[in-house]
DNA sequence: ACCGGCTAAGTTTTT
DNA sequence: CTTAGCCGGT
């Protein structure tokens, strides 16, 4: 779990009052209620400002989540409103459960009643079940994810006649996406930009989407907020009832909401109109406003939003809505965030309250330092100046390495001195840009013995064994989903091909019935062949079972019964992939999460809003994630690997984006740098391999962008890349004194030099890769050859073996030729054994270094 | 219906 | 260099 330190660190008397009245705020100070106490001026008047809108602009580490926690405590506490009385948003599950775990602390158990607390998806799934009928829709609605979304979709392009290569499925699912995080129902699509897909028939296609999503009675992640808003503007009288529910709404993350939710907070947090609720069906006078004003600005820029301006003349009233957001932390607006609307904050709700939390509880003042400078080279922001009393602290480093995998043996390096230092591994992360960078550290930790995690990718419910699951489930609980049944009726295989579901579809398509329906009628007759009849068949009866089973059993129990009879369990214990164990525990898991919920129902209702990753392992290790996936968290450690111009800031970002893109990148940079409590560790390499070619890169614009007194440039402990003596010498920083803060060490130069030259591999080379040979490798004296070049490396090296020799002592279990398993490598041969380190002949992997403690016999 | 080989593409991610 | 997705052969 994260630590969110800066409670305990602050003084029951704020240093600083304000230079008003400071008499008067520290005699109230003392004597407020206790969940006051040890909030600085900023955020206590962040947390007792109840009326009227307020953005509280909180800066990485300024004590954001304590002050929107503290904020509902003291609502309630002030019995401004009761618990089922405040709307309260976030982006994550992940952020909604740490809210209501620190309300728990906070206020005891009163946190049940909080109904309102969640995601912008699972509110709007919920108001949108109340109203369900009115988006033609049943409460029970499926909530679809992307991947039935695309397959959808692919048999619309196929009903069109579309060629899905040309026009791939998921392209078209981005575009329906992106018009729909705009908030833009099918009509409202701007014709210019309904016309990019498929010569025109993007537009139709939207349209058909949706309908076919009606019919299955299905909504996608969008319009869980799309059709609340349709809902709220064709009905005023249901708007205004929630209008008058919600007495307050706080926003957490606000730099991250797109137009569809700035549109709904914009509608909720209206006072209710205090006109006659408008008739039922007629038209909302805001909702035709969108079209005619902008027809193709919103092709090139950020679409005004016309339709949000009063109605008319009359003025419009805000309620109380407390918005906390980051402007230099928004990082999602390639997927749909704009930025602008932080920024235009004061201008949307007039009469705004804009607070600035400044005061940093987590960071160092060098690496504070170092990330303030770097954003201030933003020009689109707000302009926050993040201080803190906390000591300077250790310089910011930033470490030059030949390429990418001395980079990765570097940390490695610097990663187990920490470790001799006393530092946990769990208080150390290295942030990448790309996930692709990953790899490289896996191998190197993998090769080192050293445990480590990684955070983010797939998540629990993307996984294909828990959404084949659910869609079992999901035909069990409604048979008119067609995309779960597709899903399933060949998982495990059951010689139910394509020939067969082309089959049920056509006659689905003809009796308008859904595919399940088709299939019960079509058993009967003699058009599939005897095999798959007879299959289809058996499986229309299991389904009949199952869910008469379903009114006297358990939904876990049923859930568990459903795996095994139709043979799924099987089908992975009898897989032999690395994987398969995973997957298996993987679906125990999901049997287990169902006990939370009531029913069948229930849990589908929720599973596909409230699922996320896996609780992480509670083991010792470093952690390993990209910097998106990084925002919110924080370590003692930070590497930050990767700072080269194309990949960090990405080029296809600059290419799209432009400076809007560059800034963006460059907020990437900031939030990486805030993440560190006590050491930030920045690196680059002058080459690196892309796509299997390597290629020779440049320093990142932004190390030239970090403030030179608070940044120290240190050379590689990765085994010398350029000149030098390749261990920890002393002199090593005696040279570094001599380039002092200027960017000039042997490795910059060279790295700058690189600029220049047209990438030439030997040119740069030959100092530093064979003196690294010399030093490190005893196994090979050949030139440099880049095609074996990883693999040489990885020959015996006697540094490695020394290391691993000390912090084990053991010696291996294995012997040569043993068969063995490796978590995530898959099955693989001993060739070499080397103490506890084994070299291994992956099936699929190909050659590793390996401790032994990583592999069991296969 | 299934498997194997070929081709093309290749950030970031939540719900 | 990988990997995913598609097509063609068995």
């Amino acid at each position: 779990m994260i630590r969110m330190t800066e409670p305990s660190k602050i003084t029951a008397v704020p240093d600083h009052q304000p230079a008003a009245g400071g008499i008067a705020a520290r005699a109230r100070a003392s004597v407020g209620p206790k969940y006051l106490s040890g909030l600085n001026p900023e955020q206590r008047e962040a947390v007792e400002t109840l009326d009227g809108p307020v953005l509280v602009l909180a800066g990485a580490g300024t004590g954001k989540t304590r002050v929107l926690t503290t904020r509902i405590a003291h609502i309630l506490s002030q019995g401004r409103a009761r618990p089922a009385e405040i709307l309260s948003v976030t982006f994550t599950n992940k952020a909604a459960r740490e809210m209501k775990h620190r309300l728990g602390q906070m206020l005891g158990h009163a946190v049940e009643g909080m109904p309102w607390l969640g995601t912008f998806h699972s509110i709007g799934g919920r108001i949108l079940r109340f109203h369900a009928e009115l988006a033609q829709l049943k409460s029970n609605f499926t909530v679809l994810d992307v991947d039935d979304q695309v397959r959808l979709l692919k048999q619309l392009l196929q009903a069109e006649n579309i060629d899905d290569k040309r026009w791939p499925a998921r392209m078209l699912a981005g575009l329906i996406d992106g018009w729909k995080n705009r908030g833009l129902m099918p009509s409202q699509v701007p014709s210019g930009e309904a016309a990019m897909f498929a010569n025109g028939k993007g537009g139709k296609l939207y349209a058909s989407y949706q309908e076919r999503l009606k019919i299955l009675n299905a909504a996608d992640f969008g319009d869980l907020l799309l059709e609340n808003i349709r809902i709220f503007r064709e009905h005023p009288d249901i708007l205004r009832q929630y209008q008058q529910r919600f007495k307050f709404i706080l926003v957490d993350e606000y730099q991250d909401t797109n137009v569809a939710q700035y549109l709904w907070l914009r509608l909720l947090s209206q006072a209710p109109s205090s006109t006659s609720p408008r008739l039922r069906g007629e038209v909302a006078p805001q909702s035709d406003a969108g079209e005619e004003d902008s027809p193709q600005t919103a092709l090139v820029e950020t679409p005004p939003h016309p339709d949000l301006l009063p109605a008319s003349g009359e003025k419009e009233k805000t309620k109380n809505i407390c918005c906390v957001g980051d402007d230099d932390q928004s990082i999602y607006g390639w997927r749909g965030a704009e930025v602008d609307n932080i920024l235009r904050f004061e201008h949307d709700f007039p009469g705004a309250k804009v607070i600035r939390l400044e005061r940093n509880y987590r960071s160092t003042g060098h690496i504070l330092a170092a990330a303030s400078h770097l954003i201030a080279h933003n020009e689109g922001r707000l302009g926050k100046t993040l201080r803190t009393e906390d000591v300077e602290g250790e310089k910011v480093t930033v470490t030059g390495s030949w390429d990418s995998e001395e980079e990765a043996r570097g940390i490695g390096e610097e990663i187990e001195q920490l470790q001799r230092q006393g530092e946990k591994l769990n208080e150390i992360a290295i942030l990448v840009r790309a996930s692709y960078q990953m790899r490289e550290f896996e191998d190197r930790f993998v090769t080192l013995g050293l445990p480590y995690r990684v955070i983010g990718g797939p998540r629990f419910y993307e996984r294909a064994e828990i959404r084949d699951a659910l869609a079992y489930l999901r035909v069990i609980n409604s048979p008119a989903d067609d995309l779960a049944f597709e899903r399933i009726v060949n998982v495990p295989k059951r010689g139910l091909g394509d020939a067969t579901v082309q089959m049920l579809h056509d006659h689905a398509r003809k009796r308008r019935v859904p595919l399940f329906d088709a299939a019960r009628a079509v058993v009967e007759t003699d058009e599939l062949k005897p095999k798959a009849r007879g299959s289809l068949r058996d499986l229309v009866a299991q389904f009949d079972r199952w869910r008469a089973q379903r009114e006297v059993t358990a939904h876990t129990d049923l859930a568990q019964i459903v795996l095994d009879e139709s043979g799924y369990t099987e089908m992975w214990q009898k897989d032999r992939s690395a994987d398969a164990a995973g997957r298996l525990e993987n679906l125990k898991e999901l049997v287990r999460s169902m006990e939370e919920f009531e029913n069948l129902q229930g849990f589908l209702e929720h599973i596909s809003l409230v699922m996320d990753r896996e609780g992480g392992a509670e083991d010792d290790a470093v952690s390993l994630m990209t910097l998106h996936s990084a925002k919110g968290l924080e370590f003692d450690n930070v590497f930050l690997p990767g700072w080269e111009e194309g990949l960090f800031p990405s080029q296809r970002t600059l290419d799209e984006q432009g400076r809007a893109g560059l800034e963006e990148e460059r907020r990437l940079g900031h939030v990486g740098l805030t993440r560190a409590r006590r050491r930030a560790m920045i690196y680059f390499a002058t080459n690196r391999r892309i796509h299997g070619t390597w290629s020779t890169t440049i320093p990142s614009r932004f190390l030239d962008e970090l403030p030179a007194a608070n940044v120290e440039i240190t050379e590689s402990k990765g085994g010398s890349a350029w000149g030098g003596t390749g261990g920890y010498g002393a002199s090593r920083f005696d040279d570094m004194e001599a380039f002092g803060s200027s960017y000039s060490t042997p490795g910059w130069q060279r790295a700058q030099a690189n600029r220049n030259r047209g990438g030439g591999r030997n040119g740069g080379r030959s100092g530093g890769f064979e003196e690294e040979a010399a030093t490190f490798s005893s196994s090979s004296s050949s030139g440099p050859d880049f095609g074996s070049f990883s693999s040489r490396r990885r020959g015996p090296l006697t540094i490695e073996g020394e290391l691993i020799a000390k912090s084990t002592g053991t010696t291996s279990e294995f012997s040569l030729s043993d068969r063995v398993f490796h978590q995530k490598f898959g099955y693989g041969r001993v060739t070499k054994i080397d103490g506890n380190k084994l070299t291994i002949a992956f099936d699929k992997a190909g050659e590793k270094k390996v401790v032994d403690s990583f592999v069991q016999r296969a």
